[in-house]
RNA sequence: GGUCUCUUGGCCGAGUGGCUAGGCGCCGGUCUGCAAAACCGAAGACUCCGGUUCGAAUCCGGAAGAGACCUCCA
């Protein structure tokens, strides 16, 4: 494995060489969710991306450590007084403790994934576990000078800081154009420019979630937890930082502005964003209220579904769009690939009925040189895809006797299709529904006699028990000497 | 309004200055008592207008359309 990986640097708009800092050792940081709410298919995107990263990288021989945190402290709406905290705002909802709600979208997040087949990160920290250390960063950039308390709250100088650093760096955002285009809001804001972002929040009575410290009874900015968290875990410097592409800015923009106001250092190497996921070309998000959640999506119940979409369809329709395009929902494309995952995993399954030959007219090594050289070409998973469906035709192709394996080919090829689609990848072979042993004997049974009638050219009945069989949702697949059937999902 | 991105066949989506992306669908075929399934095969594209070039969907300029960020957002 010599060849170098590309990755797409944001920071620099280019696609660089991945050198890690500390080889074998890498270190990838990414954006986890609030978890405020159900998690939805744009949650999915992220998770699905970094993960295949993270198996990569782990394929190639790097060791790994993944962090992926959790937001639970809520972050203010907006920065006017009015801003309410979103945790506390749906807690008051449900008559729920924040912590509760916090606890209950975390698990669904993780059920989600679980199906999704994403891997656990290495360590998920939780902004709420780490306020000691944000207070810790807070002190540090305002020893700096970089910060500045008004009424018990602390913001961000980014005017004082960009006389020094260059702000905007991240999101080529220049601060002119900042001080033109910044809303208008309302009420007397205590900020002296209103981009300026707050590190310390004084809570406001009715505010629950609210820790002690030294400028006031409050809570952490929004971009501090990532700063605090990440450096923490991985280093003051560390290999990858991840995100959603809405996250550029402000949330990165002012983390690289923190790291580099309390430690001089810029903490990240490469900055990975993925692109969002659009129904109906427009962004599905929170706010539009045009997200589908991925409950939901598997199990159907959604009105712009049509059916309930199995999670490594939804992991094959994500993979299968480069992610730094954005990718349209629709019930069309979610079919094309379910029947797509089908067919890959079905020839993958048949690899082993390929009857080995002298000699192979295939040249199987081409497909894993295609593979590596997709992915280390800024992780282009589709084209890995359309690779492995070349070697679909093949496997077919030898089935039918038209091409030819021999015995290492086939083994190869076994190999390449395990590595690619399952520990790279990161699908599993979805098992048709759980079927008992009654339900099977039965359908046996009912088939043995359709084929009985068969026989005896009684198409009548043998049509009757296949229509009654396919109606409640059993396919029956006819063969040369029987049948073979399942649950259709 | 500012900054940026995108526009590929019925749908989803890769990609390169000259060489088939791929998936799904549609059509045709094999199989079948008929179907279904499976497999095979074919058709079909690069928003528009200029320019650079021997040659551009790919580079440059312009137009139109769409989107993202500028506010929490994956």
């Amino acid at each position: 494995m010599e060849q170098k990986l590309f990755i797409y640097n944001t920071i620099t708009r280019k696609k660089e060489e991945f050198t890690p800092l500390n080889p074998p050792f890498v270190g990838i940081y990414v954006c986890g969710p609030t978890v405020y709410g159900e998690p939805h298919l744009g949650h999915a995107r992220p998770a699905i991306t970094f993960d295949v990263l993270y198996r990569y990288l782990v394929y190639r021989g790097n060791k790994v450590r993944y962090v992926r945190n959790i937001t639970d402290v809520g972050h203010l709406e907006d920065d006017t007084e009015q801003g309410e905290d979103k945790i506390e705002k749906k807690a008051r909802l449900e008559q729920l403790e924040p912590m509760e709600v916090v606890q209950f979208y975390t698990d669904s997040y993780h059920a989600s994934m679980d199906k999704l087949n994403v891997h656990k990160p290495s360590i998920e920290p939780r902004a709420s576990g780490h306020i000691i250390e944000q207070l810790q960063l807070i002190d540090k950039i305002y020893e700096n000078g970089f910060a500045y308390e008004v009424n018990g709250s602390v913001y961000f100088d980014v005017e004082a800081y960009s006389k020094k650093y260059h702000y905007g760096k991240l999101s080529g955002r220049v601060l002119d154009d900042l001080y033109a285009n910044t809303r208008e809001l309302d009420g007397q804001s205590e900020k002296k420019n209103s981009f300026d972002f707050a590190l310390w929040k004084k809570a406001m009575p009715e505010h629950i979630m609210r820790w002690p410290s030294r400028w006031s009874e409050g809570f952490p900015g929004w971009h501090l937890e990532c700063s605090v968290m990440s450096t923490k875990y991985l280093g003051e410097e560390f290999d990858i930082h991840g995100g959603g592409m809405d996250l550029i800015f402000p949330h990165h923009e002012c983390e690289i502005a923190q790291s580099i106001a309390a430690s001089g250092k810029e903490a990240v190497h490469y900055w990975i964003h993925n692109n969002m996921i659009t129904i109906n070309g427009q962004k599905m998000g929170k706010s539009l209220g045009n997200f589908i959640t991925l409950n939901e999506l598997f199990s159907g119940k959604h009105a712009v579904l049509t059916k309930a979409y199995s999670p490594m369809t939804v992991r094959f329709f994500i993979l299968q769009a480069h992610y730094r395009s954005t990718l349209d929902f629709s019930n069309e494309a979610l079919n094309a690939a379910e029947k797509g995952f089908e067919r890959l995993i079905e020839a993958y399954n048949n690899i082993d009925k390929i009857k080995p030959s002298e000699t192979s007219t295939i040249n199987i090594n081409n497909l894993q040189t295609k593979c590596i050289d997709a992915l280390n070409d800024d992780l282009n998973t589709p084209v890995v895809i359309a690779s492995l469906f070349e070697a679909v035709k093949n496997i077919n192709a030898a089935l039918n006797g038209s091409e030819k394996f021999d015995k290492e080919s086939i083994i190869a090829c076994k190999k390449i299709f395990n590595d690619f689609i399952f520990n790279v990848l990161g699908f599993i072979p979805e098992t048709s529904s759980h079927v008992n042993k009654l339900l099977s004997d039965l359908v046996e049974l009912l088939l043995n006699e359709r084929m009985q009638a068969k026989k005896r050219k009684d198409f009548e009945a043998s049509d009757h028990i296949r229509s009654k069989l396919v109606s409640l949702g059993i396919e029956i697949k006819d063969t040369k000497d029987g049948f073979e059937w399942k649950l259709k999902n």
